[in-house]
DNA sequence: CTGCACATGTAAACGGTTACATGATTGA
DNA sequence: TCAATCATGTAACCGTTTACATGTGCAG
């Protein structure tokens, strides 16, 4: 059925309930946000894509001359997304400026790389702070999935931290 | 000195040795592909870039016909280099098609979130089983950054794979 | 003599972000 | 009345991947 990366998280959303562009980006920001973003440039045109393919439906719910297009999933688009869901794909990227930085920080001497270690740990403290945040939100939620995966960004960043200081540690007695 | 980020990548491996293009990409699959890929189609006319803007050089050591373009970081370069890593920029962007999966899975019912879990354990464990087969490679490096970096690798494959257990244990128990 | 590693490069397409443009409604 | 939020959309730009094109040198 081949649908686009930001076409999935649009249809995974509007398979719980229906919504607009606008609801759309607001839940993704506060939720898939970490680990599969997106933007308005990406979910107008491809809500436009969606619904001429079928796969979703929207309708006019503006209020007076407040314009507004709530969007539903069709049963097409349940099609395509239990399509994707059935497949064992599993894309994995990272980009990690803090593991670059640290890569190529050993030319600069000890305190580059030292250095590099406390920003990272740093950045991954900010993300903690933030998902906790989150986290009344997402466990409200009545479904499985979106608190295993908060739960799993938390996890994350907890790792990180407990790396870099355990790293940090191991380097200072090494010196 | 505004670098972008192929550009960083390139300035930080070519800060250790001299190398061709080709070089650099053998050089990145082997190392930094993991949380910061490059591809020939940003490394050539990166190489050209940063040769314009004086901050490699390039020198002809070309084998009778076989063409081979060595460059080496000039001063300038390194300067840039220096400033970059001097920055308490930490870019961090996560794209994990099994995380997403996970969040959506529910509507699909338990098999759905089982499954995905599963596969995301299986992609961590390949991920995880690569890492390893690299790790002599990166402990020879006579430098500090290397190794702790694929460290890092590992650790973040173990933890995920432990998280993907005790979650699939726990949801066992919950049904 | 064949296949693999070495080696360089470009063009097209893709996916995404950012900035811009516009305007309505609501609550302080 | 002013700021925040709701709401939609486009254009320009950026970085990246993929596929293509081309050819050399060496080892088995």
């Amino acid at each position: 059925m081949d649908l686009s990366p930001t076409g999935r998280v649009i249809l995974g959303v509007l398979a719980v309930e229906p919504r607009s562009g606008y609801d759309i980006k607001a839940l993704t920001d506060k939720s898939t946000r970490f680990f599969w973003a997106a933007s308005y440039g990406q979910i107008y045109p491809e809500l436009k894509r969606l619904s001429d393919r079928g796969l979703i439906e929207g309708s006019d719910e503006s209020h007076g001359s407040r314009k507004r297009t709530v969007y539903r999933i069709t049963r097409e688009g349940r099609k395509a997304l239990a399509e994707w869901l059935g497949t064992p794909e599993q894309v994995h990227e990272l980009r990690d400026e803090g593991l670059l930085k640290l890569f190529f920080a050993a030319a600069q001497g000890n305190d580059a790389v030292t250095a590099a270690i406390r920003e990272k740990r740093d950045a991954h403290a900010s993300a903690l702070a933030e998902l906790r945040e989150i986290e009344p939100y997402a466990q409200s939620a009545e479904r499985v999935g979106p608190a295993e995966v908060l739960g799993y960004g938390l996890a994350y960043n907890e790792f990180a931290i407990r790396w870099c200081e355990e790293t940090l540690e191991r380097l200072n007695k090494e010196n």
